[in-house]
RNA sequence: GGCCCCGUAGCGCAGUUGGUUAGCGCGCCGCCCUGUCACGGCGGAGGCCGCGGGUUCGAGUCCCGUCGGGGUCGCCA
């Protein structure tokens, strides 16, 4: 090694008087003309260094890499830096090599200034020697080992499963692969190895990991990219308490790398009731203002908005003062998630019922509106009115925006919760409008995933609509973590399933018939879960993007700003790839 | 794909009802400085105001389009 000790770890007294080589950047450079100050970073940390050749001082900049030879001396007393772990020494060298130089910066490599996202993904390799982008990822490595060592605590198998794999019908789009050797065929890009730790179970591993890299062609939000990661996991011969459990130990090992005991069990709420109580199925349970079901309360009502299959309400505290503007920003809210509005009474201190929609309610409903819904003089109630489903997401969604605004998010608060008891199937005309994305033809669609077991193997098919599955999310202050489920192993019921989807036999046998096959030999019950690793990471990590988390992440539009991939190809690599390459079975296709 | 916001010096930003030479802080370059620690002092360089059109005597500013970024809804089993 080109030194002898790490900067960050030479301290007061053990190292006194002895001399070190170090070898770092230069974070700051603090030049008094005859003496200067340099501050010496390494990834242990930073030990300020003294140079009196001012000639070799001078001609030193910011994150020049250096070599620097020199004794370590307590600091005089008055000199000490408080702020810096090794603040009561400094090394005084003797010998300073520079290894590189460094041209002027992008941006400064300051933990005391902002920098835009753009600049900082360009340069990534500099914004990460600041503390806080490379702590993140220096967590990461920390939680990976410590789900390594749950799991292979219980004897779990790593296994690394395809990326070049086949197209199958799940619900995102496929990233697509043209394969040179068979011009008009294409790999895809595994959206997760969901298939692949099936065949595993089959396979008598029993017990199965990968931290695995997943691809989705989809637009991309603040906590999505093209590319991410799960913890995926797959046991053979397990109910859903056993995966539970398992899913709480790792989850414990890694809430306890930042500090945190988490209380086991973790709660457990059904789907519907998470919907009723929360209107979303990733409740964040670090604040109450829980909806209220008003339709009973409503059912006769003159109002003819709330003459509808469910009115809900939700109580903002203290609402009642807002300004005319800021109730009419409401609407606009609701607007824009596809609402017509949101209807709200202001119950005002005096006792009085205001807002516009106070004078189509009956004396009646006046009078017991305020102890229905929980509501006290000075606060707002928003009511959503409507379909059930719609109705509840939109007042789900208030709950949230009510929280934020009013602050009563606790957000040194964890809150974890199963979400289970899923419904195994929804309508398909739900599901999406478009129909590329739907897997089958059929009326209803798979809620989890085609191959997630129904509770009631035997009845699930008789009122599809109301049967629940073996399915469950893991849900950290509002997001979604994690989920999975109980998989089918018996080939009757995934006929079954497939015949409620529409997806006949033959359309089955095309799509995962080898995983079809495989189920003919002897497959073993199993299920799993995966955990969306790259969210987990930045819960961890304390910040509110998974770009932080991830070493070289994507920016909107797939693009990645240090490379600038994707990028053209030459008309060579094409002709090589096949990409033009029409099937011959498929000419009319040219859409 | 819809809607909202933002593109001004290397970075972060300001720029009035459209008005003459586009500013500020940090950084950068040069000089000075022997105890600083986000050191300090003096001086200097650095701008196709994202791009293209339009309105106007005159556009960083107003209008249209476009590209890039961010957010949000759709979408994401």
């Amino acid at each position: 090694m080109i030194r002898t000790h790490d900067a960050g770890a030479l301290s007061l007294p053990a190292h006194v008087g002895q001399t070190v080589t170090l070898a770092g950047w230069v974070a700051n450079r603090r030049d008094h003309g005859g003496v200067a100050f340099i501050d010496l970073r390494d990834a242990s940390g930073v030990v300020q260094v003294v140079i009196r050749d001012e000639a070799v001082a001078h001609a030193l900049r910011a994150e020049y890499c250096l070599k620097v030879t020199g004794e370590v001396t307590a600091r005089k007393e008055g000199n000490e830096n408080p702020n810096l772990p090794t603040g009561a020494i400094e090394v005084v060298s003797t010998d300073v090599e520079v290894l590189s130089a460094a041209a002027p910066l992008p941006f400064p490599i300051s933990d005391h200034v902002d920098v835009g996202e753009e600049v900082r993904l360009k340069h990534r390799y500099l914004d990460l020697r600041r503390t806080a982008p490379g702590a993140a990822l220096r967590l990461r490595s920390k939680v990976n080992q410590a789900a390594r060592a749950v799991l292979d605590a219980h004897d779990f198998v790593e296994i690394e499963t395809p990326t070049l794999t086949r197209s199958t019908p799940e619900g995102a789009r496929d990233f697509l692969v043209p394969a040179r050797l068979q011009p008009g065929s294409w790999y895809a890009l595994p959206q997760s190895p969901q298939l692949f730790k099936q065949l595993l179970m089959v396979a008598g591993m029993e017990r199965y990991y990968q931290i695995a890299r997943c691809y989705r062609d989809e637009d991309f939000r603040a906590d999505r990219q093209p590319e991410f990661t799960q913890l995926d996991v797959e046991m053979s011969f397990v109910e859903q308490d056993d995966v539970l459990a398992l899913s709480e130990e790792i989850l414990a090992a890694l809430w306890q790398l930042i500090g945190y005991d988490l209380p086991r069990p973790i709660p457990r709420i059904t789907f519907a009731e998470s919907m009723a109580r929360y209107g979303s199925d990733k409740p964040d349970l670090r604040m109450g203002q829980e909806l209220v079901d008003c339709t009973d309360y409503f059912k006769d009502t003159p109002f003819r908005v709330f003459q509808a299959p469910y009115v809900g309400a939700v109580v903002m505290p203290g609402g009642a003062s807002q300004p005319r503007k800021q109730l009419d920003a409401w609407q606009e809210w609701a607007k824009q998630r596809g609402a017509r509005g949101l209807a709200y009474v202001l119950f005002q201190e005096d006792g009085e019922l205001g807002g516009p929609v106070a004078k189509n309610l009956s004396d009646e409903e006046k009078a017991g509106l305020a102890a229905h819904v929980g509501a006290q003089p000075g606060d707002c109630v928003f009511f959503g009115a409507g379909a059930v489903k719609s109705s509840r997401a939109l007042l789900g969604a208030a709950r949230l925006e009510i929280g934020r605004r009013c602050g009563l998010i606790d957000e040194s608060a964890w809150s974890f919760v199963w979400v289970v008891d899923a419904p195994l199937l929804e309508p398909a005309s739900e599901a999406t409008a478009a129909g590329d994305v739907a897997v089958g033809q059929g009326e209803w669609t798979a809620v989890h995933h085609a191959f997630t077991s129904p509770q009631d193997a035997e009845g699930f098919d008789k009122d599809p609509g109301t049967a629940l599955a073996w399915a469950y999310d893991i849900v950290c202050n509002g997001n979604e973590i994690g989920g999975g489920s109980i998989r089918i192993h018996r080939e009757d019921v995934q006929k079954r399933v497939f015949a409620l989807m529409g997806i006949g036999e033959e359309e089955a046998e095309e799509k995962f018939g080898f995983l079809l096959q495989a189920f003919k030999y002897g497959a073993p019950p199993h299920g799993g879960i995966a955990f969306g690793w790259d969210r987990i990471c930045a819960l961890l990590a304390g910040t509110d993007s998974i770009r932080e988390v991830i070493a070289f992440p994507k920016s909107g539009g797939g693009f990645d700003p240090l490379t600038a991939a994707p990028a053209p190809i030459t008309p060579e690599q094409r002709k090589e790839a096949g990409v033009d390459a029409v099937p011959e079975e498929d000419v009319r296709a040219d859409a």
